[in-house]
DNA sequence: TTTAGACTTCGAGTTAACTCTATGAGCAAA
DNA sequence: TTTGCTCATAGAGTTAACTCGAAGTCTAAA
């Protein structure tokens, strides 16, 4: 089965122009082509675009990624270099993860801080500790 | 205790141009100066711009953090924006936290699927399931 | 066969969030 | 008092990642 560009950005929650875009980058030069030059996508391209969403996910910058897609078109003379790489973004991963605890920390603090607040119709009640914005 | 911009970018692993962006695009009203313009941010301030840190790896963008330091600034009357505002971040941070999950997951299947590849020597160890890339 | 809708490329435009340059002031040490 | 560092502003420049407009092609249904 074989799927247009339309149909593609609907399935990953992308424009077409995101998918042209990538393909433009260099992201895409597995998609095979019908003769008159559209796109036909098969379901391996949507797992790599998966991947490449994946990726996207941690951060990691479009050029970067097409180092990637450029090993895994050279083949097992770069599976050093894409573990290499996958192995980073995990550390990468892990690094965020522990960010978005903080963040969530903080978020809950400021729930029950304005949940409190708001039960005492003022701000005041937490002026006894310090100020907060 | 108070500290020059230099001292707060530092503290903050933040640049002083993006300290005096922030203050541009008015997230910064409570830093006081001196008699000859330069700002001297208090101990309050500093956890201020934690906050706007905070807010800014939700995803949350410029504007709307400008929105949140105004209402601060409005008091009491604008508890229950502040509160809702909290709250939808922490729906919003949920979601980054099942994403960076999901994330996680395929980041660990390639891990594990390039060792295995590098101690084969080939990526046709896996051909057999699907080709991946 | 014409009309609608989806596809194509090329290149320009947009947006957010910085990032920097130019120019000048304040201040502390040599 | 000059040197050097940090501070200030205004406004221009940068970057990534889209996002879109123009102009044209392809295909299926009416």
């Amino acid at each position: 089965m074989e799927y247009s560009i339309g149909e593609v950005a609907k399935e990953l929650n992308l424009t077409v122009y995101t998918l042209r875009y990538y393909d433009k980058e260099g992201l895409l030069p597995f998609v095979n082509r019908t003769s008159s030059g559209t796109r036909l996508f098969k379901e391996s391209d949507i797992e790599a675009l998966k991947v490449i969403e994946c990726l996207k996910s941690t951060g990691m910058p479009i050029k970067e990624i097409k180092t990637f897609i450029d090993w895994v078109a050279d083949g097992d003379a770069t599976l050093q270099q894409r573990y290499d790489m996958f192995l980073e973004r995990k550390a990468v991963v892990e690094a965020q993860m522990e960010e978005i605890n903080k963040t969530m920390e903080l978020i809950n603090h400021k729930c029950n801080y304005y949940k409190t607040a708001l039960d005492a119709g003022t701000e005041d009640i937490h002026k006894k500790d310090k100020i907060e914005v």
